[in-house]
DNA sequence: GCCACCGGTTGATCTGCATCAAGGACTGTC
DNA sequence: GACAGTCCTTGATGCAGATCAACCGGTGGC
């Protein structure tokens, strides 16, 4: 870990999730109490950072990495219900356990509060209760288009939609221009998003042939994509225009 | 509309939702702040409550009925996202049009606020913010839940999965017991089950009649439904048991 | 009393994706 | 330099659920 590293993993207002995470319409004072009570911790690729059902004393954001939530059938099979990226929130005020896997597809580091004391804060200090009402509604409408896909969508509809999700999210994080050929790498593995579509992995890997065969995306090794068009990736997903450049 | 129903539908403390909606951690002070603010609104089966898109300058819980959130594809695929019933709230604070289609697929009852005024009550008023918190995340696990139906569960899995949703709400609110054979009415048409389980309504037909002669449900008339064995149909769910008899 | 319509059931056939199977590219290890 | 392991691709085959189609029963209009 770098100086620089260090000192973004210490100081509140340089932290690169500070006007999007929980604490983003904190006041200075409140962001004081924030910055004594959270700490750090980092989580390798492919550690799982809680298991459903176990016991969570914390609640934190992801300040960097991709992790998932992902729920397992008893026979095994299994669904992504949530892709965790920088500033999205873990854990639940007023309950103790997870009832999903969270597992970390990169490194990761978030930032964390234990739980006790998070739950007093969010019933004294209405800015971070606020926030997290919006950040949860945003996900419950997340959540909400993605049964849409997992319902209705063709796999090369659900492929698609999901590398226009990714694609967003990404760009917004940089502040992308929103036109322009747009490339990224994909986080997850095939295995991973066919958990999140409701696909098997072999319908993944022929899906995205299929749209590099058409040349709706390009491919650099299996990971690095780019869009030269995203309206014609758009039209692919069967999007509706509306949602446009937002996350 | 009787005497005692319209009694009902004037004074907060004899209603029937009052101790879920999001009025339910109201002091009494605040309760009277709502009363004053409250109107009620009916719907007729069948009759849209908001179109996707429009402008929405209201939000409210059912107090009575049945309605659906849905969304539609430009080609005319629709899914169901959300399953309103009684004590369900509807429209979100900050925004002000609704991104899916509300319909009653029953006669409804609402209570609504004026968007405006319980935006600033929100922010003044902790405990309505609370309960609105703890709905929407409440909100969120149900969608999560209806992913995994959704992305990985057999058309018979679905069905199974759906009317124990259905009898589980419906028990909760009518303080059934849990044990013994439960019996309620189907909310819905076979075609609003088929756009709730991304199934088409043949299916869902053809899933019900092979449910009804494998004995784990049995049916008076097309709609009524009685569950001799809740146990034989979680295990037709594939259901976890966790999650029990809880809505 | 006739008809139209709506919700539902059931049958025949088709098809998109799952499943089963083989092998390639790359990485790290000894 | 051989190997094992991980991630991915591609081909052959099977099947669950979609699609197309016919028909049933109840209900409301006139």
């Amino acid at each position: 870990m770098t100086a620089q590293d260090q000192k973004l993993l210490t100081d509140c207002s340089d932290c690169p999730i500070r006007h999007r995470a929980v604490c983003s319409r904190c006041e200075p004072n409140e962001l004081d109490l924030l910055e004594s009570m959270k700490y750090y911790r980092s989580f390798e690729a492919g550690q799982t950072v809680v298991w459903s059902g176990d016991r969570m004393d914390f609640v934190g954001s992801v300040v960097s990495g991709v992790a998932t939530l992902t729920q397992t059938m008893e026979d095994g099979r299994t669904q992504m219900v949530g892709l965790l990226l920088p500033s999205d929130f873990i854990g639940r005020p007023g309950r103790d356990s997870s009832p999903y896997d969270v597992v970390a597809v990169t490194d990761v580091v978030m930032c964390c509060f234990r739980r006790a004391p998070f739950e007093t804060l969010i019933t004294e200090t209405p800015h971070v209760a606020q926030r997290l009402l919006q950040m949860t509604l945003d996900d419950l409408d997340a959540a909400r288009e993605w049964m849409l896909v997992l319902g209705r969508k063709t796999a090369r509809e659900k492929i698609a939609s999901l590398l226009l999700i990714i694609a967003r999210r990404d760009s917004a994080l940089q502040g992308g221009t929103g036109l322009g050929p747009v490339s990224f790498d994909l986080p997850l593995t095939r295995e991973a998003m066919a958990d999140y579509l409701g696909l098997t992995l072999e319908t993944v890997s022929r899906q995205i042939s299929a749209l590099r065969k058409a040349g709706v995306i390009s491919l650099e090794g299996k990971r690095h994509v780019t869009i030269p068009d995203i309206a014609a990736l758009m039209e692919e997903a069967a999007d509706d225009a509306d949602g446009g450049f937002l996350v």
